[in-house]
DNA sequence: ATTATATCGATATATTTATATCGATAATAA
DNA sequence: TTATTATCGATATAAATATATCGATATAAT
């Protein structure tokens, strides 16, 4: 008798390609400005030419989503819309939570998140008790102290972290122990988690180096 | 007799692998922490513990900076740091100019770049009059109308771009014609730029992208 | 009706990037 | 003193990613 597994199952989606993720949401960013110029179709040359890279590239891109396009014609631009939200999962609700209500934090607050990308702010904490108890944009804001009862009560996925490089350790540790399972970090620096957590690092120093790199490869010296 | 060539000449520095200078901005961060730590050896196996990468690939990086390791030992600190500065570019200054003022643009100018990244903010601007002729820290905040007068009388390196997308072609046309090189772009939008311009764009949907697949691809389902 | 053309999707090749292996060396422990 | 170990740097292999080629097809032009 063969022994049932016990370790648990996932669900076996295939794991995306970590350069087509980026690069689709550039596509769906250039796809919705075709959606408000109220184009309907479009093809992996047109979206080429709106971004960076070759058309070769777009229409291998897009083949990882699965929808077939009409030779000569191309796609229709709600349909790879859609395909793309779905596929990078923007197409289902992401219940949010913000913490750190500086300046960062609330350019991500007001941002509307959630058409587009389905991710809702619930909450928001701050370490300063004079940010708290205030609602900004709907949302309202609590002493971070008030965390991990929060958490015990509201289903939470993503926190966002918009927090000063020196607590970035601490509130990470405190969000994991409280069981959220994914964290977008906006803090300064790289943080410290189980495998069990998903983290993405937006940092900001990584495009930089890019840029000032390429600032003084290109210099003209003649 | 051969022609002289007419192309501009261009400093012959190798152009650095992508992935390479978005780890070594990772590297800097682990680095500068050590370092206020007063740490004053490490290696990549250590690097390595701090990080997401393996050391293999932490070692062959650092070897791209070109100074000598000692085997069982490692590399200084300090001079690890320097190096990695000289390499991305962030040991010379860069006059920048931010323009938006709003949540975001705010976050970026209040945050100390100069000492460790060499981007000295020397203006802002912004469309909104309110917003102009105040100072905020230590940086003057112009009418976004003053911006090409401006360029004219003072040598800026990089522009940061903090504008809505609506307003994120425009602003950058205005931009390139008034010469700026280069172009750190945080609206939410890639932009068009003649190939001679430099961009790097934090569009912060690229990592939302990554965090919100990882996180449907790893659900539980019993 | 025929030809030309732009695109697709599939497959093949090239390039880039990541990882492994291995001898040499400096420090530490026996 | 000798053995052991952690690391380096160089070179080799593997894997991932990007680009090219090509036949098929839907539309538009002749």
């Amino acid at each position: 008798m063969g022994k049932i597994p016990v370790v648990p199952a996932v669900a076996n989606v295939k794991k995306a390609p970590l350069p087509i993720l980026r690069r689709l949401s550039i596509y769906h960013q250039v796809l919705t400005e075709m959606k408000e110029r109220q184009v309907e179709m479009t093809s992996s040359t047109v979206i080429s030419n709106a971004v960076e890279y070759k058309p070769i590239q777009v229409r291998k891109d897009l083949q990882i989503l699965g929808l077939v396009g009409k030779p000569k014609i191309g796609f229709r631009v709600d349909e790879l819309l859609d395909a793309i939200k779905r596929y990078v999962g923007w197409s289902k609700e992401h219940r949010a939570i913000l913490i750190g209500v500086g300046n960062l934090g609330s350019a991500l607050i007001n941002f509307p998140w959630f058409a587009e990308y389905g991710l809702r702010f619930i909450a928001a904490f701050d370490a300063s008790e004079k940010r708290s108890n205030i609602v900004v944009n709907h949302v309202p804001i609590h002493p971070v102290s008030y965390f991990p009862k929060y958490v015990r009560s509201h289903a939470v996925d993503i926190v966002v972290l918009a927090v000063p490089i020196t607590a970035a350790q601490d509130v990470t540790d405190m969000v994991v122990a409280a069981g959220v399972r994914g964290i977008w970090n906006f803090s300064a620096t790289p943080i410290k988690v189980p495998p069990h957590i998903i983290v993405e690092n937006a940092l900001f120093t990584q495009s930089l180096a890019v840029l000032t790199r390429r600032l003084s490869e290109g210099k003209i010296i003649k």
